[in-house]
DNA sequence: CGGTTTATGGTTCGATCGAACCATAACACG
DNA sequence: CGTGTTATGGTTCGATCGAACCATAAACCG
């Protein structure tokens, strides 16, 4: 059924116009005849795919999460097979910050969206799922460490992990506005990723996965 | 001349209007006419006291600007003289999550602006400033307290420093997300701290100056 | 081949937006 | 007392918005 991809293939389409337009001017930016005009389509096609502005919203947001998520798997797997603990709590650390172009957008976007998700019951549940997965994913894979002695048993892997994804999240904003190079950004990591991890298991910091 | 302190006690409320909107909606709730109902005032009055649009924006940014650093001064010498140095580095910290509404608030409308920070010319250096601030803030602090070694001479000051804002960063918008409790986040930087400082320099846990 | 669904463009409508314009109270000062 | 500045409300205009409506080309199906 070649429909379907063509049918996927305009959404896609259509949802990338929204993103430009949202991490440029926010929101309030993303009217439908400009979405149109971006994705070089008529606005009688958005209402056609998505429906009404807020369905256009909430389903471009929603393929933003699918396809970051599909990345971020993809950028972790690139890693090799047992690429060690350290090595995948960091992929997963800066799989947070805008280390390229896409995953700059998609940071920002969602920043467009982020006020939206406390007040909008639709869009809600597409924000709040991410972060408390990766806390969690983290806190799992620090507690693995910490049985196979990477990590030294008086750290509290909850709490060091909670706070490992808060600041790769603050980062993430810091670099955004230009105050961080990816390179400082990273090196902030990799120094409490060193002071969590004994040092003999860490990897070489080898550069970002593109 | 009272007249000034009318003038500005009347931009404050259109100010405050226009920030209830934003924490709420985002920047495309904050219309003139909406504004205005939520001050209570008429249209032609926002016009009157900011002009156009933008430098309504503008104008209710700067004045969130600075009321928010009034009140961080204030929360902070409300420690007392000579509160030590680990006391003053966790207000500083504190002082970036929504541990009251006002702090909710004002977080949240910084969110709403966000993404206009990073292309309106106007906006930009509204935001700019601040974060490094308190990151080379914090980095002084720990470094006097390493000289009085309260602070192990070992610690990377500047690069602990540029973690613990960023990460009390990240754990503002997991607050505002509702995904952690004040208490939580509380007890998630107190535990970064009692790393970072000497256990005998800690004061108790005191509760945050409301 | 004929009909039904799918995919696309164009147009129009009522609502709302930002901003300019017009009016006039209230108070200040000479 | 009068006159001018300050402070406020109301109205209107052109532009734009979201969404509904109308049309039709293309493709698929019996």
């Amino acid at each position: 059924m070649p429909r379907q991809v063509d049918h996927d293939a305009r959404r896609r389409q259509i949802a990338e116009a929204v993103w430009r337009l949202a991490a440029r001017g926010g929101l309030e930016d993303v009217t439908l005849r400009q979405v149109a005009a971006e994705a070089g389509v008529s606005a009688r096609l958005l209402q056609y795919y998505f429906g009404t502005r807020p369905q256009l919203l909430l389903g471009a947001l929603e393929i933003l999460n699918t396809e970051g998520e599909q990345r971020a798997r993809q950028r972790i797997e690139l890693l090799g097979d047992d690429p060690g603990t350290h090595a995948i709590v960091r992929g997963v650390l800066l799989e947070l910050l805008p280390l390229d172009e896409e995953r700059h957008d998609r940071h920002l976007v969602y920043v467009a969206y982020f006020v939206r998700f406390l007040s909008d019951p639709d869009l809600a549940p597409a924000a709040r799922q991410a972060p408390p997965a990766l806390e969690n994913l983290v806190t799992g894979l620090l507690t693995h460490a910490q049985e196979l002695g990477e990590v030294r048993p008086d750290v509290d892997a909850p709490a060091e992990a909670a706070y490992l994804v808060a600041g790769a999240e603050g980062l993430q904003s810091r670099m955004l506005l230009g105050q961080y190079t990816p390179e400082q950004a990273v090196a902030l990591i990799d120094h409490q990723l060193a002071r969590v991890f004994n040092a003999e298991t860490g990897e070489r910091p080898q550069p970002d996965s593109a």
